[in-house]
DNA sequence: CTTATTTATGCTCATATTGAGCATTACCTT
DNA sequence: AAGGTAATGCTCAATATGAGCATAAATAAG
């Protein structure tokens, strides 16, 4: 076969992130490197093939049950990642290759196949975690180290960012009273990236021997650019999750409010109040009750709840900024 | 040159909506076509050429620039489109077209390029403009062609979506009571379309020998799926005006509360109250007064604004539905 | 059998945020 | 000087939010 030297064709991949929640834990579905247990995880990805695709969607589903036996349920494009070099390491022969990646849900939390296993989430992020309040790796680990870098550079230098590297690491990491913003998850992973401190900024491999196997200090990383691809589908669903009821998605069809409570915690990395959390929900139209109750809580019996698929477009997103006045307008 | 019939390769589109605000009124960039008034507009676009672009915004970057001599200030990846039988027109010949759509701002107001110039907003969307209350269209003729349609399959066809067509209209279109949600322009596009209502869904290219000079009732259609995109632009816009201030990169560095005010009701298509607005946006920090005054408004003089870029990360985003509680989790 | 423990659920209350509109101020035009 | 037009300041009622107390209904312990 002799392949001419073409015009840098390109090749599109479809790359999932997984999520499902099991025992108040998030998880990703990863693709393990057979026989190298120090290797790093992929994220499950596919190549798109026009021909038999008809949809980039259909592509990715197709891929995902192949390579992981699942066949997905909600299913969202998140962006499309395309940087020369971002695969820098296969070397510069072939194709160019642009991702497109996505977030889905499954509610499935066994995987049947060799080489495929669902990882928690905040292995890759542990600094996200505030279930049990401001994790620790910020203030040991994180805060010390990016003020370092802070002073590698002088601080009001407007061509890296608008903002001074000080400024952004306070309000990034909630530091002097700024408060934490959990939707921030991917800024937070390219603000590591940038000050060097993540396994995958670290071109030339230097970190190949370390094993894998054990949660590393500043997280557990990915081929490529995964863990970035995964940093989004995160940022994308906890800022989804307050205005369109994805959760119902990682939930039996029936539950109990605070089994419903646990989930949203579990994604948002935020406890949440109790009597308050009810209120929104059953306020929101969100859920009806089914009648049932379930008796092994622990305590009382909780009535159980099953979603209200009307909620979806019934409500108009809540959280406006500005709101339309009455008709007459008086401008 | 003997090109072999291969593998269906793909070829990327970089597509581009690019949006200024001009005396109130918001437009996009057209590209027309030369010699032909009755065809219709395309979105500037060009092919991603990763030897050419480093990354996907600079080929877009320099793509816009060479069609429209405009130089792009905020750009925003918006959607990855790929269906198969997008661009059935220029038939299954020749590669995979996928594209990526792009949301753009802009001040200037004024192209010095032939073919290429500044259309209405609202030519394409006419139902979407409600700052001066509910458009007649609606009534006149959306609700009836909708209502029509519904009659033509049952109502409670789940295979097609998960609510029914009465529904759904209701609720897109603010039927019965329902309110109108601005940021659901997709939504509505996507419901004219399957509806059969918009030039673009009729495949014969029956309508080709109207002329689209003048905006034609269900709004002005585009080449392929431009006007999808453009939709797609609108949404993000809407929605991202709450919650980042996205207007700013609209305006002059200099401004009234007044000016901001109409440019936001312009994206938004609603009223806004006049005080609250200014509270808002004076309370929330967003602007500080440059101690000028802007003496030609017809009234009192106003004082002049100039956007605090702070804010940008600042304030965490508001409108957020689930609050984490304090520190000790009464979990 | 009674009591402690645990979780679910109901309800209150102070505070903050909205939506709406009235009142006043400061310029321009006639 | 009077009237027109916006800008700006302020009030007020209606909600929404954050926090916590109180009660209910199960199980486990003694």
């Amino acid at each position: 076969m002799s392949i001419k030297p073409r015009q840098a064709g390109i090749e599109l991949g479809l790359h999932a992130s997984i999520v499902s929640v099991d025992r108040n834990e998030p998880h990703v579905v990863c693709v393990t490197s057979p026989g190298n247990s120090k290797a790093r995880d992929s994220l499950p990805f596919g190549v798109f093939t026009p021909l038999a695709h008809r949809t980039l969607e259909i592509g990715l589903r197709r891929w995902v049950e192949e390579q992981t036996g699942l066949s997905l349920g909600y299913v969202e494009q998140l962006y499309t990642f395309g940087d020369r070099g971002r695969h820098a390491r296969e070397g510069d022969r072939g194709p160019h290759m642009v991702s497109i990646g996505y977030l889905a849900l499954t509610l499935q939390t066994d995987i049947a196949k060799e080489h495929v296993r669902q990882r928690r989430w905040y292995d890759f992020f542990p600094w996200e975690d505030w279930r049990l309040g401001r994790p620790q790796i910020i203030d040991t680990t994180i805060e010390p180290l990016l003020l370092e870098w802070c002073k590698r550079k002088p601080d009001n230098d407007a061509h890296e960012h608008p903002l001074g590297r000080k400024e952004r690491i306070r309000f990034l990491f909630g530091l002097n009273g700024v408060s934490w913003d959990e939707e921030k998850v991917l800024d937070r992973y390219e603000l590591l990236y940038e000050a060097g401190l993540l396994e995958e900024a670290l071109i030339d491999g230097r970190s190949a021997a370390k094993a894998w196997d054990t949660p590393c200090e500043l997280g557990r990383p990915m081929n490529h650019d995964h863990r970035r691809i995964l940093a989004t589908a995160m940022s994308r669903m906890r800022g989804k999750l307050k205005y369109r009821p994805l959760v119902f998605e990682l939930l039996p069809p029936e539950f109990t409010l605070y089994e419903l409570q646990k989930v949203v915690e579990a994604i948002s990395g935020t406890p949440l109040h109790k009597q308050n959390f009810r209120r929104l929900v059953e306020g929101g139209g969100f859920v009806e009750a089914t009648g049932d109750m379930k008796k092994s809580t622990g305590g009382r019996p909780a009535k159980l709840f099953k979603f209200r698929r009307v909620a979806l477009v019934e409500r108009p997103s809540p959280g406006l900024r500005v709101k339309a006045t009455t008709p007459p307008p008086n401008a």
